[in-house]
DNA sequence: CCCTAAGCGGAAGGCTAGATTCCGGTTGTC
DNA sequence: GACAACCGGAATCTAGCCTTCCGCTTAGGG
């Protein structure tokens, strides 16, 4: 692959991954042409259609997740602390939309791509263990499923542009409400300080 | 006007409303008009363009809004659960995106309609006095503002078809999970029993 | 330095989905 | 019974994207 070509590849990758966290996964193709500058034409060739270039990113943003959710349970002794650290990484501004990416994604997407699936697959164990563990330690709430948070989390990963002004300028303020509501009790750690 | 075309009215508001409860405020207007069991032309003819008809419903909307959130205040003391039972029974399925219709809205459905600004206002003033009532009890944490509350309830009004599938199905379990992050402390009543 | 194949950009063509118009045929109402 | 008000929905028009294609450019081996 001749050098030029490499560097369009590199830029494609990360103008895409802006894009989508800007627009959700159906930002059109010549949106993120354009932002990585180059032309559709050279997306195109790079990128059969648009499931291959999702499935890149997705690739690339699932493995991210899952080391970011290791770092936090390495960093953080209880799991209460590292899964709300994990999550509020998960939904920081530039990640954006990724996670509802991935969230969406339809099932073609994983066809002929076991190794994407299974990467997803275990960031998903991951965090479930954690969630449970954060129930057994007794910081959690034990009636909500991990499958619950998962909602909860993609609440704030619907189509970017469909998200509430306040929460798209603040979402790790927004999350940190909702996570709040998890704890097993407020009296643990009261809510952040009065005004 | 003629007896068959007021019932066709009727059946168009009606219609209306529940197909953009469910499909937002986009909803194509053929949608609606088979809803209602009508031709798209019965429609065009009633509503000169998609705002008009918004307006109509918006219309409605506000004002039970309003009534709804009278009578919350009036069936329950204290101003925490009457906050919580007002925006559930804005969420409710069937209400649906109704809410965030109304959120959306775009400046232009508003001109020349200032009864309706107006009693949107109302609503939101009514809406606001009651989160300060309800944190002037105790009940609820002080440091989250009413365009915060407002926030977190639109969150569950983006497009319907993007919310988290769990969500859809379970709206005022959410919306529960939520409200508990916004109470002073849990002591005061303890999360839903564990399962 | 030159030649050639790899690369490139973006105009052109095609498609889908929905908005809107229009008019021949119906149906209340007086 | 006559006529104006109403209907339904086919036909038309748009807008927004996707995808292809091809003439021009340029990296990089010889």
């Amino acid at each position: 692959m001749r050098a030029d070509a490499r560097r369009n590849l590199d830029k494609i990758v990360t103008a895409a991954a802006a894009v989508v966290a800007e627009r959700g996964i159906e930002a059109p193709m010549e949106v993120i042409a354009r932002r990585a500058g180059v032309g559709v034409g050279t997306l195109y060739r790079r990128f059969p259609d648009r499931n291959a270039l999702i499935a890149a990113l997705g690739d690339h943003y699932v493995h991210s997740l899952a080391d970011a959710l290791r770092r936090s349970e390495e960093n953080v002794p209880d799991a209460w602390t590292a899964l709300r650290e994990h999550l509020t990484w998960t939904v920081d501004p530039g990640r954006g939309a990724l996670a509802s990416a991935m969230a969406e994604l339809p099932d073609e997407v994983f066809l002929d791509r076991p190794d994407f699936a299974r990467a997803r697959g275990h960031w998903l164990e991951m965090l479930d263990a954690l969630v449970h563990r954060a129930q057994a330690e007794g910081a959690m709430r034990p009636d909500v499923t991990t499958e619950e948070v998962l909602a909860l989390l993609n609440l704030f990963a619907c189509h970017p542009a469909d998200l509430p002004a306040a929460v798209a300028a603040r979402p790790a303020r927004f999350l940190r409400l909702i996570l709040d509501g998890l704890q097993a009790t407020a009296a643990t750690e009261p809510p952040t300080a009065p005004a």
